[in-house]
DNA sequence: TGATTTTATCTTGACGTCAAGAGAATCTCT
DNA sequence: AGAGATTCTCTTGACGTCAAGATAAAATCA
């Protein structure tokens, strides 16, 4: 019986007429994504990030030498909009972390590139960042884990 | 080998000492209710809701008669800060749907009350988010949504 | 009773996000 | 070559959120 149970008994009582079985699950997937961007933050404040500016970074960094993407490859792998693309690669240019030229194959677009100290930033910042995800996973056998994120594959595979 | 998995490659690429694992059922998790979330929005759009605005509605809903709540109750279920609720009670005040009074027991705290333009808003809107919620599982089995919504039980109980 | 602490809510200021649209460059197709 | 469609990035304005602090009332306890 635990929270997301309590609101269903909730609704079950007041609404007797909807069957909300699907809200139990996906109640409990919002309420633990909060909890688990909440954690993750804090793991990623001590470096001076957020999941924002980390998520640019990290994109940058995996992406392998020489650490260069245009704003519309990285808004296809972060899921947001070029808005808040541009907005985000403002910060970090002026925190010096990533810096802005232009593409002389093609002028309507820009090259971003992680600066030394970008790029110094992240390496220190991804190990730590993982070693917090490992603590976040650390009450589930490599069973659930399994089986959770084989079920997770198959949900996200709905969408994208 | 879906967008998770290209992104845990080039971390085995470019950072092989890491074990990133986790960052695959955390990632997927992440990506997962930010599509869910963006199709939640979209079927609460259609009563000129949001899911900010329907789960304070929600709330006082399935609370039952007579329908009423402090904004300290409603900070409790809902996870966000004292300042969000404030702001989220002063849209719904304005659009009519909620009414605030003195509680005359204890002059510090509010009554938040449904009005009954706010209670059969809540009332539609709640028919057609639930069915939305049933669209976006219909491709899980009955199985699967038991294992997922079990796994994610525990998980949350991490939490909370 | 009176001083202190705690509780409940609201205010303020900063931040991250998005939708819509503008501006500039490239591509397509005749 | 030229016109129109498309692509890429940035700008603007609105919104939701939070942390920190202000305000007011109630509870605690000497």
């Amino acid at each position: 019986m635990d929270h997301v149970d309590r609101i269903l008994a909730q609704w079950n009582r007041e609404r007797p007429d909807l069957d909300v079985e699907p809200m139990g699950l996906l109640g409990r997937l919002a309420r633990l994504r909060t909890h688990l961007a909440r954690e993750i933050e804090k793991a990623l404040a001590e470096h001076g990030l957020n999941s924002a500016s980390f998520d640019v970074l990290a994109t940058l960094r995996r992406s392998g030498p020489p650490y260069r993407l245009s704003p519309g490859d990285l808004i296809a792998t972060t899921m947001v909009s070029s808005g808040t693309m541009t907005n985000r690669l403002d910060q970090l240019e002026k925190a010096g972390l990533i810096a802005r030229s232009h593409n002389p194959d093609d002028r309507r677009s820009v090259i971003i590139a992680l600066t030394p100290k970008g790029s110094a930033l992240v390496d220190e910042a991804v190990t730590s960042h993982v070693a917090n995800q490992h603590r976040l996973l650390e009450n589930l056998s490599t069973d659930e884990r399994a089986a959770l994120d084989g079920l997770l594959r198959k949900f996200l595979g709905d969408f994208e």
